[in-house]
RNA sequence: GCGCAUGUGGCGUAAUUGGUAGCCGUGCCAGACUUAGGAUCUGGUGCCGCAAGGCGUGGGGGUUCGAGUCCCUCCAUGCGCACCA
């Protein structure tokens, strides 16, 4: 081959990596595993520009890395692919958003692959693929059955859960231990209570603790998008996707409760490598703050007990971080929502206030943040007591506090806070000021609100400084039961159902009233066609279209958790392997009465088989009859702890679908004939599995040949489906443990994979994600994690950040202008070729742009309007001689506007192919240039932005890789700087990478072609070239410092070019070098000397450091500090010998003046600094 | 307002982690080869100065024999959070 042709040298190794699937791992156990993930992209329709794949070619070099370093390296990728753009596209076009995903897909597949990445595609994963979803339909229906247990500090059955109410029910310490649920006003009852309730109100009483539940709350709803949206989805205000207004509304609402992970998700950032401004973002968002809640008892004046409902007992709580200002507090101030508002509120201020209330009401989110510095609130008319003082304090509404944040009121203490200060100023409230600054300060100017100072003014607190002063507040209003420490958090739960079509359909049917999951075996629930991606009339969402789309209860009477095939595996997937061991133990050395129950059970005597010591769910069970799903349990003496223990062991029994029977070993030994009746009775009261599970299947068939459920009804009820379908983020949410085992029909990941790949080692992605997906990715985890079903609590080690790629738009300035024609146009005149058409069409507009304006003229447009106006006169004087007209002169305007960057070079406009393309309505368009000293030119003017679409700046990777190659590509991006930082996309450096490419090929072939590599041994300087590369790359990529190894490439081409090197062997171990950041280069000129199996199947070259050491150094002499001359003196020398050297030196005796110095210092290799 | 980053030639950036500031690439200047160059090659290029030399890593101060690097302070830019009690 003559030149260094990249287009077919990389579409050969791009079809040999497919060909010979290169790529594709497996749980190899023989090597270490190492995890590379990048985020995966939402497939718009727009494609991929260049910013994308400056992560994905990092991520790859780092695995290729790997890869040559003996690693097995799992680096999959796939697509996030549920998503609002393709649902939007769907609403205007009728296309159903499966087709767009699918055509997206493929272009972003074809994009990705000419760039050489070196992923398993074997492993892709969609997240709109059934395959998929039903896993993530299926992790909800964990959700759904899970709440969070405070003690144990971990989610677990909600039917331990259960179990506490049934025996000892629900009291105001069980919810402090155990649920600690602040949100819900789920009233104390006894257990005798809870079984006398109807299932409706256990079920609608379980629903404040599960981790995925339903419930009033005020969400973001947007209209335009006709959807709710989680905190992280809205930005100031508006919508993150589409920028459209979103207010506050009281809906009824899926939510996933992640603040109850809140401190872990806070704590456990202190164990990640993430970067610190990323972690930054999580505690912010997180927003740990400590403090403590305060009651403030009301005061039952006459005429409010009089008019309204007793409030005697009735207090207001409060959140405080600093109860060291207790006596500084002149009024209470609750938020609009408040649900004491109305009922404090006395007669006289009805008016004003419920006023007030509906205007806050009604105010959009965006207008109330508009409106931040405006201060607004009544007074209620009622009074609360001060704890401490008696004092009466007066009850406010104002919306400056927040409903969802703490309690939804405040104690104000206007003097230290300068929220409470405005307030109290506005409304000339009083001021007491309770904390001395240790300053002079104006409290006639701002509150003081550092917690630094002596209390003042405080009865038992005076004194005490700011900290001592929180720590005995708190003591004393704990010690008087008027509140207690508390921790709040600024995170809120996340609102997770969308009123959208194009997403995955929540697996839950409602049945009077009551909502119920699906069987895991009847997962996926499809989504459903729909005539329109509309809502529907009656503003239901898009899935209330579906035709006849509702549950259909099989007949089968088993109960809900049961797991699919094969039958017997029954236990939880990561407990296998030590429940395993301990149930060989326990076979082996069988009880008393276990053996003596076995004789009966064995073989299959009663007609059923029995098996014994039976892993299921987390524990062994004694006996098992699995095909109708059967337990029995044999037990010791009971005491009160084992109660316990064997009803949770029970409960996670039941939830696998079992039914319990238990004896205790007495009953066993003694009455052995009843225990057997016993058995059969309930054997024959059972169906068998068997049949139920012929049912089942058969409804699969149903559902999966109708799509989306429309089976025939199967004798059973029908019952409604959920209709909303969950965010965007589900889907990402566990995706990485997908990629480990994609193909798994039986569960979500196996335990072999995910105990082989673990977490991700390296996950690259933006920041962009840093709220959103990365706190409900490490939240999903560690739910998981609590399940036992995997074993890691987060999901990636370590993350890395990319820098976005801005591009650079470019600008020309159209004027426009109004003009009158005083006469109508007429006939076939020579002017009406001009633009007859536009000017008329413009004459009702009454404006029009057919000039543009170079980007001098717009700069100082005042100082030019003058002469362009000028020069529009004399042009249409040429084109429109017999028409009357005139120009309206003060109409003149310049505007300025986008225009593509393809018709843009080094900012020079090409005015005819702009004019030919775009303006092509308008071809007489006149473009006034400027001087640029040589020609006269049309300048545009330019920006950094973020490439998109509408502003004409997007830059796709293939263009580049059309024009310079996928290698260049790569080592370009990588070039342009540190991988974290953000720059603007500039083609101006690309030639020079390209350059060095071509010199490459060079020390291969000559001129005529020819391989001008030679065998033989390496010279000293081709070795210590080689491994100054070796190291530095090395090092490089350990760092992530990919921009730093480019230029190393380089140094040691342009190196080996001067020694004119082509030993083979230097340039092997070049090759395998480079092969991570240029491919497709590297494994042709590998071929090419001779190796038959590809360049990724070799091993990084290692590093010798003798190459490196030098006889002598080049030793910098500075004087005072300052840099004078170099002296060669060898690296062995010592100070004696070097301080003899350097003051003889010439130049040194010049500068030393004949002094002597006072001191020499001499570092080793480095230095030679005198002091004088 | 709070928090986290970042600030080096015309531009993108580099600096062995306290030891010769400006590697590499672009751009620019000069030259070579060419009918030509948007090809290739060679040399130069931080600023001031004819030079000797001086100045120079956002500004100011400090620690040190020595500071782009460490400390203090101010400024600018970017990002995140923001009426969170």
């Amino acid at each position: 081959m003559k030149d260094y042709n990249f287009s077919e040298i990389e579409k050969k190794w791009q079809d040999y990596w497919r060909k010979n699937s290169i790529y594709k791992v497996t749980e190899d156990k023989s090597k270490p595993k190492y995890y590379v993930l990048d985020m995966f992209p939402y497939p718009s329709g727009a494609g991929l520009h260049v910013g994308h794949p400056l992560g994905y070619i990092a991520s790859d070099i780092y695995a290729r890395f790997k890869r040559l370093n003996g690693f097995n390296v799992l680096h999959p990728m796939g697509y996030d692919a549920f998503g609002l753009p393709a649902e939007q596209y769907a609403i205007q076009t009728g296309q159903h958003p499966a087709i767009t995903t699918e055509q997206n897909i493929n272009r972003y597949r074809e994009q990705l692959d000419k760039i050489g990445l070196s992923y398993d595609w074997s492993r892709e994963v969609r997240t709109s693929d059934p395959a998929y979803y039903k896993w993530t339909q299926w992790i909800f229906i964990k959700l759904f059955h899970s709440f969070y247990n405070y003690e144990t500090n971990k989610a677990e059955p909600i039917n331990n859960l259960v179990y506490v109410f049934e025996n000892v029910g629900f009291s105001e310490e069980i919810n402090n231990t155990l649920t600690k649920n602040i949100e819900h006003d789920v009233k104390s009852f006894t257990a005798d209570e809870w079984k006398s309730f109807t299932e409706k109100q256990q079920q609608d009483i379980l629903m404040n603790f599960r981790l995925a539940f339903l419930a009033e709350s005020y969400v973001n709803w947007c209209p335009a998008l006709g959807t709710v949206l989680a905190n992280d989805e809205v930005k100031d205000g508006v919508s993150e996707r589409g920028g459209y207004p979103v207010e506050r509304k009281l809906m009824m609402q899926w939510s996933l409760r992640i603040t109850a992970y809140a401190d872990r998700l806070l704590s456990d950032l202190d164990k990640l490598d993430w970067t610190e401004s990323l972690k930054e973002t999580q505690r912010n968002w997180i927003g740990k703050s400590e403090g403590t809640s305060l009651k403030f008892r009301l005061l039952s004046s006459e005429f409010l007990v009089e008019n309204r409902n007793n409030l005697g007992g009735t207090s207001i709580e409060v959140f405080t971080t600093r109860p060291d200002t207790i006596f500084g507090v002149s009024f209470l101030t609750l938020a609009p929502e408040h649900e004491l508002v109305e009922k404090l509120t006395t007669p006289d201020r009805k008016e004003a206030v419920e006023q007030y209330v509906t205007l806050s009401k009604n105010r959009s989110e965006r207008e109330r943040m508009a409106d931040v510095k405006k201060i607004s609130g009544e007074f209620t008319g009622s009074y609360a007591i001060h704890p401490f003082t008696g004092k009466q304090i007066p009850i406010w509404v104002g919306d400056y506090v927040l409903a969802g944040y703490g309690t939804g009121a405040v104690m104000a203490v206007p003097a230290h806070d300068s929220r409470d200060y405005a307030f109290a100023k506005h409304f000339g409230l009083e001021c007491p000021v309770v904390i001395l600054p240790p300053v002079d300060w104006d409290f006639e100017d701002q509150s003081y609100d550092e917690k630094n100072g002596k209390a003042v003014n405080s009865d038992f607190l005076n004194g005490l400084e700011t900290k001592a002063a929180i720590k005995k507040a708190i003591e004393e209003i704990q010690k008087q039961e008027l509140g207690k420490g508390k921790t709040n958090y600024r995170l809120r739960d996340a609102i997770f159902g969308r009123q959208r079509y194009w997403g995955e359909p929540i697996p839950i049917y409602y049945k009077d009233g009551i909502a119920y999951t699906l069987e895991e075996n009847e997962l996926p629930l499809l989504l459903p066609e729909v005539d329109k991606y509309l809502p529907t009339e009656s503003g239901e969402p898009p899935l209330a279209r579906a035709k006849d789309w509702k549950y259909k209860k099989p007949l089968s009477n088993s109960s809900q958790g049961e797991r699919t095939n094969p039958a017997y595996q029954t236990a939880a997937s990561s407990m296998w392997d030590s429940l395993k061991q301990n149930a060989q133990e326990h076979r082996k050395n069988p009880t008393e009465d276990e053996s003596a129950l076995w004789q009966y059970l064995k073989g299959e005597q009663l007609g059923v088989k029995f098996r014994r010591q039976h892993a299921i769910g987390f524990y062994i069970a004694d006996f098992v009859c699995l095909d109708k799903m059967l337990v029995i349990e044999v037990d010791g003496k009971y005491h009160e702890q084992q109660i316990v223990d064997d009803q949770l062991r029970a409960n996670d029994i039941q939830q696998q679908g079992f039914e319990i029977i238990r004896f205790t070993n007495e009953e066993v030994l003694v009455d052995t004939e009843n225990v057997i009746e016993k058995i059969k009775a309930k054997l024959n009261s059972l169906p068998s599995r068997k049949s139920a599970q012929v049912l089942h299947n058969k409804e699969d068939l149903e559902r999966a040949s109708h799509k989306s459920g429309q089976g025939e009804d199967l004798g059973g009820a029908s019952y409604p489906y959920e209709h909303s379908t969950m965010p965007g983020w589900a889907g990402s949410s566990w995706y990485f443990l997908r990629y480990m085992d994609n193909k798994n029909t039986n569960d979500f990941v196996s335990k072999e994979a995910v105990d082989y790949w673990k977490q991700i080692d390296l996950y690259v992605g933006g920041s962009e994600h840093a709220t959103g997906h990365l706190l409900y990715f490490r939240f999903w985890t560690k739910f998981l994690f609590d399940l036992g079903l995997i074993p890691f609590d987060e999901p990636a080690k370590k993350l890395i950040n990319q820098g976005m790629i801005t591009g650079r738009s470019n600008f020309v300035y159209p004027i426009s202008f109004s003009i009158s024609l005083n006469v109508s146009p007429t006939g076939t005149d020579e002017e009406e070729n001009f633009r007859n058409k536009i000017l008329l069409e413009e004459q009702i507009a009454g404006e029009f742009e057919v000039f543009y304006v170079s980007e001098l003229y717009y700069k100082n447009w005042e100082s030019h309007k003058e002469s362009v106006l000028n020069r529009v006169k004399e042009e249409l004087k040429q084109h429109m001689i017999k028409r009357n007209y005139s120009i309206i002169e003060e109409s003149i305007r310049v505007r300025k506007m986008h225009v593509n960057i393809n018709y843009v070079l080094n900012d020079v406009l090409d005015t005819g192919a702009y004019k030919i393309n775009e303006l092509y309505n308008y071809p007489d368009a006149t473009f006034i240039l400027e001087d640029d000293g040589e020609n006269q030119i049309y300048r545009c003017g330019w920006e950094i932005e973020k490439m998109s679409k509408s502003k004409y700046n997007v830059v796709t990777p293939d263009d580049i890789v059309a024009d310079y190659g996928a290698d260049t590509l790569r080592l370009y991006e990588m070039f342009l700087g540190p991988l974290e930082q953000s720059k603007p996309w500039n083609t101006q450096g690309i030639e020079g990478v390209h350059r060095f490419l071509k010199k490459l090929w060079k020390l291969f072939y000559d001129a005529d072609g020819k391989l001008i590599v030679i065998e033989g041994e390496p010279s000293k300087k081709e070795l210590k070239s080689l491994h100054k590369l070796i190291k530095k790359v090395g090092e490089d990529i350990e760092n992530f410092s990919f921009n730093t190894s480019v230029p190393a490439f380089m140094i040691c081409v342009n190196e080996l070019t001067e020694l004119k090197c082509n030993n083979k062997k230097i340039l092997l171990d070049y090759l395998v070098c480079l092969s991570p950041y240029a491919p497709h280069v590297a494994e042709e000129l590998w071929e090419a000397m001779g190796n038959k199996t590809s360049i990724t199947k070799a091993y990084f070259p290692a590093f010798n450091p003798e190459y490196l050491i030098e006889d002598s150094f080049s030793y910098p002499i500075s004087i005072n500090g300052k840099h004078r001359t170099n002296i060669e003196m060898g690296m062995d020398m010592a100070q004696a010998e070097v301080e003899q050297i350097v003051l003889a030196d010439e130049v040194v005796q010049k500068w030393l003046e004949g002094k002597q110095p006072k001191k020499i210092i001499f570092v080793k290799g480095k230095i030679v600094n005198m002091v004088i």
